[in-house]
DNA sequence: AAATACAACAACCGCGCTCTT
DNA sequence: GAAGAGCGCGGTTGTTGTATT
């Protein structure tokens, strides 16, 4: 048996908001509060309007202290920061940014970050050709604008990605769920910009997320075990299996930000004194969190500290997984 | 000036999770 | 413990505005 549809679809309107329907959402809202069930609101106002789109109005449009474009390039490198670090958990990312609603900033991802990056992606990639950077024809993105990170099967490397020596040691399952993976392409872009489009001083840093291979892992983990695990397994569950990423890319974050917690602070959430890790060992999912309530708590660190995070992300964990 | 392509944004859809009964 | 209702999230699609030919 299906699922039960959320609302009567034939009297629903869909489409555009007219500002008629903004008004009294807002007015309701304002007065009465959502009263904790989005399905009856539109029933309450009288507005022929499925709840959860109610709810995604005035979310996205009509809540107080929404910002709607204009991202500054500190907002961009912070998007880009937790992009690498937890992928696209729009809502997470949104929880940093405030006034920036998860909507937003997919949008702004999907439709500007992505090819601002790419575009840099090609300018870098010009620049190197011109050095006699020794690109192999046939390196080019594929149609879709995307770099080939690894080919079916891992055995040949990108032309443009570090030599194998270099690169992370992958296993064939892990290489079976993410050739192709836009995401992990992405992040390879990201990481090498180091996060950020503006190039800093420390461009030809090597990326610290290289993921630990399967010889080194058990060593990281072991060097602390007791602490180690409930912390793996609550960022496993937090932020979903699919963080994981090739890499264990999450526990990497656990470890580099538990070894550096004063460059983390914009992560107390997270990882701080009573934070959610701390206090959940292994149980939390982000649902179980309410974000709307733990970011105005860390909204007047993030921008400060990004400095540091980024630091932290970038500089610190090279040695930590090389150990 | 008209047609077409592209970009940006708003909104919808489906799924997984939590909560309530 | 099971089932249903509701919420929240991420992916995708649709619409509108702008640029280009």
């Amino acid at each position: 048996m299906g699922r039960a549809p959320c609302c009567d679809k034939a009297s629903v309107k869909k489409g555009p908001w007219s500002p008629e329907e903004d008004a009294r959402l807002k007015a309701y809202i304002e007065q009465h509060g959502t009263g904790g069930n989005w399905i009856a609101l539109p029933r309450k106002i009288g507005l022929k309007r499925c709840g959860k789109s109610c709810r995604l109005r005035w979310l996205n449009y009509l809540r107080p202290n929404i910002k709607h474009g204009g991202f500054s390039e500190e907002e961009d490198n912070i998007i880009c920061s937790l992009y690498i670090s937890i992928g696209s958990r729009w809502s997470i990312i949104a929880a940093q940014l405030p006034g920036r609603t998860d909507n937003d900033i997919k949008n702004y991802w999907n439709t500007r970050l992505k090819k601002k990056l790419l575009g840099k992606q090609r300018k870098d990639h010009q620049q190197q050709a011109r050095r006699g950077g020794g690109m192999e024809q046939g390196a080019e993105r594929d149609e879709s604008g995307n770099l080939g990170v690894l080919s079916e099967g891992g055995s040949s490397q990108s032309t443009y990605w570090p030599e194998p020596a270099a690169m992370p040691m992958y296993s064939t399952s892990q290489l079976d769920r993410h050739v192709d993976d836009e995401h992990a392409s992405m992040r390879q872009l990201l990481i090498k910009n180091e996060g950020r489009f503006s190039s800093g001083s420390n461009a030809g840093l090597q990326s610290p997320f290289i993921p630990p291979s399967s010889a080194t892992l058990p060593q990281i983990y072991d060097d602390s075990a007791s602490t180690m695990t409930p912390l793996a397994n609550a960022t496993t569950t937090a932020f979903g299996e699919g963080l994981q990423g090739p890499t264990g890319f999450a526990a990497d974050l656990d470890e580099l930000l538990r070894c550096n917690p004063v460059k983390s602070e914009g992560l107390d959430f997270y990882y701080g004194a009573g934070g959610m890790v701390a206090e959940h060992h292994g149980s939390i999912t982000s649902e179980s969190i309410n974000w709307s309530e733990v970011s105005p708590l860390i909204y007047p660190n993030v921008v400060p500290s990004y400095q540091g995070m980024q630091q932290c992300l970038f500089e610190e964990p090279v040695h930590l997984i090389l150990q």
